[in-house]
DNA sequence: GGTGTCCTATTCATGTTTGAATATGAATTG
DNA sequence: CAATTCATATTCAAACATGAATAGGACACC
């Protein structure tokens, strides 16, 4: 109660031990040396009354309000990273850093040429990218502006809906060639198909009439970009967007039998609406997206 | 870029002169001095590389930049004190601070029986309150649990739904010994109603076929803790939670022709599941909030 | 079992940060 | 118009936090 708040320091040096496990670690991690880092641990501890640490031979290991306080420590930081994105150009200035966050997919194969021509425009810009499908990160100021294929539910967040893009079956043309394709969901079966292992995407692309699990996957992974690659490479037949397949050269069919809509939405939190390099990163973004959905938006006829 | 992360400390002594207005109004604060707190803010200038304030005989003003890292700045505050909080007691006693959000109404009015009854179970849990109606605080972690009059709709929360209260029109004995009471819509008008003044509330509120302005009203006021007073002293007519009324001894009517559920929400940052003296504090309001709101929950035939 | 590496804890000289005191300017007030 | 009360800027000695050096324990590797 009457002990003073602890200083904001303690809060960095005790979020840069949990991260590292160790004093000597955090220190690096800070450009501080072991001693500063342990007295600020002790310093932290005394002003909150709480024990956070159990010392030992090989680091520090956390009690279980240590872990408590973690979250918030985080936080803090975030805010800080966030805090100095935004004093990295001035308001009105389109110079400084913004940092976005996108899917795999969006992130590794669609923003690329978009991010290039947008540097081309304003070369001071300099872009920090979270590949990320939390959809949380923005009120943890984790990033400036994120591209998500859902509409954020968050008031406090600027929302755009871009566009829709659909996703549906693609082959190789070099698999096709050799393997065919099938004509029908039953025949389906009979392909190796690329999907995911674990993840909780599964349920949300359900084939028409198909129950959809796991096993029905030849090639499981987890990661979006990965299985796009085993596509590319021609192992079998998966799901991707029309704009991507268009563009890879592979061919899609059954259009009708599988399809599924996405919107795409770019999200920026409402404290940066005023900053000229925010609004620009945004728009750009959203004319290039708007451009990539309407593209091959819909389903193509092929095959 | 080369430049080291400019210490946390300099982001609470920014926050103090941007809330205070000048350096020694900042120090007062902090308990710190004038010159400290200037060189604090020096050091910030010099490591972000941005002017922050323009200096003059009665403050400082703050520049755009400045502003623009306003909300920043007050995120990690935020997110400090909620550690101080998280930390005020381990995560397995029940002691410690807890602080909540409530609407003017269940703050002032609904909340107070229910802690007085939660601390004599638990009497080493400090509350802190805070009277608000924006949704957002949690994610800003201005407060550990809110009572909200509406489905939070983001993720990130864990929110329980614990019934519906509904409100009706009112109006105190001793007026309705002076004055009668209306008994259709059209009889409302010829007396004195009190209800908002400009606050957006009043386009939920909309009557049944009656178009709701601020002039349909005779006395306006945007606080619904003074509407609330005004109709306890007999003004006139208005509007309020049936348990509420039935509590003060006021007379409900027409419950058909004006009838508005609400639903109450208890909601809490998932962060603080683990944390016992919040779980504690979550159950405890949903228990007692659940029997209010059924207390006298659906409209009351009377008059 | 010696050797190197990782960690924490302690000591002490050094360098930085701090606050008390003070100068100074600009409003406001009697 | 002098007195008072705000404010910032500057100076300097004292308090403080820091890092280099060191000691010592645990563990893995050869």
């Amino acid at each position: 109660m009457t002990k003073p708040d602890p200083g904001w320091e303690f809060y960095r040096s005790f979020l840069a031990v949990m991260r590292e496990g160790s004093l000597s670690g955090a220190a690096r991690l800070l450009g501080l040396t072991q001693p500063t880092v342990g007295r600020h641990v002790d310093a932290l501890e005394d002003a909150l009354g709480v024990s956070l640490f159990m010392r030992s031979q090989n680091g520090l290991s956390p009690t279980d309000s240590a872990l408590s306080l973690m979250p918030h420590a985080e936080a803090m930081a975030s805010a800080a990273e966030a805090l100095q994105r935004a004093a990295s150009g001035t308001a009105d200035e389109d110079r400084g850093t913004v940092r976005l966050t996108a899917s795999e997919i969006i992130g590794t194969e669609v923003l690329p040429p978009m991010l290039t021509s947008f540097r081309a425009k304003h070369p001071l810009i300099e872009i920090e990218m979270m590949i990320s499908n939390r959809n949380s990160d923005l009120l943890r100021r984790e990033a400036d502006i994120a591209i998500r294929m859902a509409q954020p539910t968050q008031s406090a967040l600027v929302a755009k809906k871009v566009g829709t893009v659909h996703l549906g079956l693609h082959a190789h043309p070099a698999y096709i060639e050799k393997y065919g394709l099938p004509s029908s969901l039953e025949e389906l079966r009979e392909h190796p198909v690329i999907g995911y292992d674990r993840n909780a995407s599964i349920r949300r692309l359900n084939l028409s009439g198909i129950e959809l699990t796991r096993d029905f996957f030849s090639y499981r992974c987890d990661s979006d970009v990965a299985q796009y690659a085993m596509l590319k490479a021609g192992y079998g037949i998966g799901v991707c967007q029309y704009p991507l397949g268009a563009r890879d050269g592979l061919v899609s069919f059954m259009p009708e039998a599988f399809d599924f809509p996405l919107d795409i939405w770019i999200v920026m939190h409402e404290d940066l609406r005023g900053n000229r390099r925010m609004r620009l990163t945004f728009d750009h973004l959203a004319e290039t997206l708007a451009a990539y959905a309407k593209a091959a938006g819909r389903p193509a006829r092929k095959a």
